[in-house]
RNA sequence: GCUUGACUAGUC
């Protein structure tokens, strides 16, 4: 059992959904019993492979087999639903541990939070989040991050800065203060609205508030999208330097932001500029700069020279043909 | 470091 159990882990970490329920059936052929671990694994390989459905049809084969489903195998399952955003179904999972005497651990409730997050169900997100403060245990700051996230995408960033203010004050309370995930989300949260200059206030504040939430590129990208959005090209610019300064590496991403912060702002030769310095980095450029290229030059009327582009990109992988 | 199982953020 172990050694299917190991194949079986493996197929999770590649995400091969499909061998793992072969695997599966194939232990039942030969006489063996699946147990938790077989089919936690074939239910992560569902989570990796973005397949909700069939991580909720292991779950459930796996109680009509008698293995019980413990806190582990039903998070797993969570998690699979919360990639889809599946929250409904999340939820129904969570109520069934009420009934069934397993107890949900915080990565139970990450779990159901980031499903409605995922699902555009903000509310419902916030609620489980104090049904969490309200236990013992209390949230940790990964979970007042996952409903940070379920705010901003949620269209509701103002509550996402709640969030921010009151894991500050929290500061005391150990493992509820703010981290870099925290604080990046909270750069998120300004750009949606168009404050870009808190944004910046925000990294800035990250810098001076400790070791735990010192800036990374990550936290700079979301930063300079601000920037971008709100057609402060020159600021985002100096961000993309600053981040260079800072010891951190630029990568896709960073570059994609900065590229089109600069054609938002009508500079086009400067985007020019920074995909050519992208390329001198050794950094390949992606769907999304390769979408930004030909934005960029559609907007001047180079059509021809948009269409040859598309045809490199293909060529190069950058995007599928 | 791994030693049969689960978890958070950036550009579009």
């Amino acid at each position: 059992v172990i050694t299917y159990n190991s194949a079986i882990a493996a197929c999770a970490s590649g995400g091969d959904w499909k061998k793992a329920g072969q695997l599966i059936d194939e232990m039942r052929r030969k006489g063996l019993k699946p147990d938790r671990y077989s089919y936690t694994s074939a239910i992560h390989a569902c989570s990796k492979a973005g397949n909700p459905l069939e991580a909720l049809r292991l779950l459930r084969a796996m109680d009509a087999n008698n293995v019980t489903p413990d806190v582990i195998a039903m998070t797993a399952c969570m998690d699979a639903l919360a990639a889809g955003g599946k929250w409904s179904e999340a939820i129904m999972i969570l109520d069934q541990m009420r009934s069934k005497g397993v107890t949900p651990n915080e990565r139970t409730y990450k779990a159901a939070i980031q499903a409605c997050g995922r699902g555009g169900q903000w509310q419902r997100a916030l609620e489980l989040l104090s049904r969490l403060e309200n236990r013992a245990s209390g949230a940790t700051v990964q979970e007042y991050n996952c409903a940070m996230m379920a705010c901003v995408t949620g269209g509701e960033p103002g509550r996402a800065l709640d969030l921010l203010e009151q894991m500050k004050a929290n500061k005391g309370g150990v493992n509820a203060g703010p981290d870099m995930v925290t604080y990046t989300s909270a750069i998120m949260a300004c750009s949606s609205t168009g404050k870009w200059d808190r944004a910046l206030s925000l990294l800035e504040e990250m810098r001076e508030a400790g070791p735990r939430t010192q800036p990374n590129v990550r936290s700079y990208t979301a930063a300079i999208a601000a920037c971008g959005r709100a057609r402060k090209w020159e600021e985002a610019v100096a961000l993309h330097s600053k981040l260079m300064e800072d010891g951190l590496s630029p990568d896709p991403a960073s570059f994609n932001a900065v590229i089109r912060a600069a054609r938002r702002g009508g500079q086009h030769k400067l985007s020019m500029k920074l995909l050519a310095s992208m390329v001198e980095s050794g950094l390949s450029p992606d769907a999304v700069t390769t979408g930004e290229l030909i934005s960029s030059l559609s907007d001047r009327g180079r059509w021809d020279e948009a269409q040859r582009v598309v045809q490199i990109a293909e060529k190069t992988g950058a995007i599928p043909p």
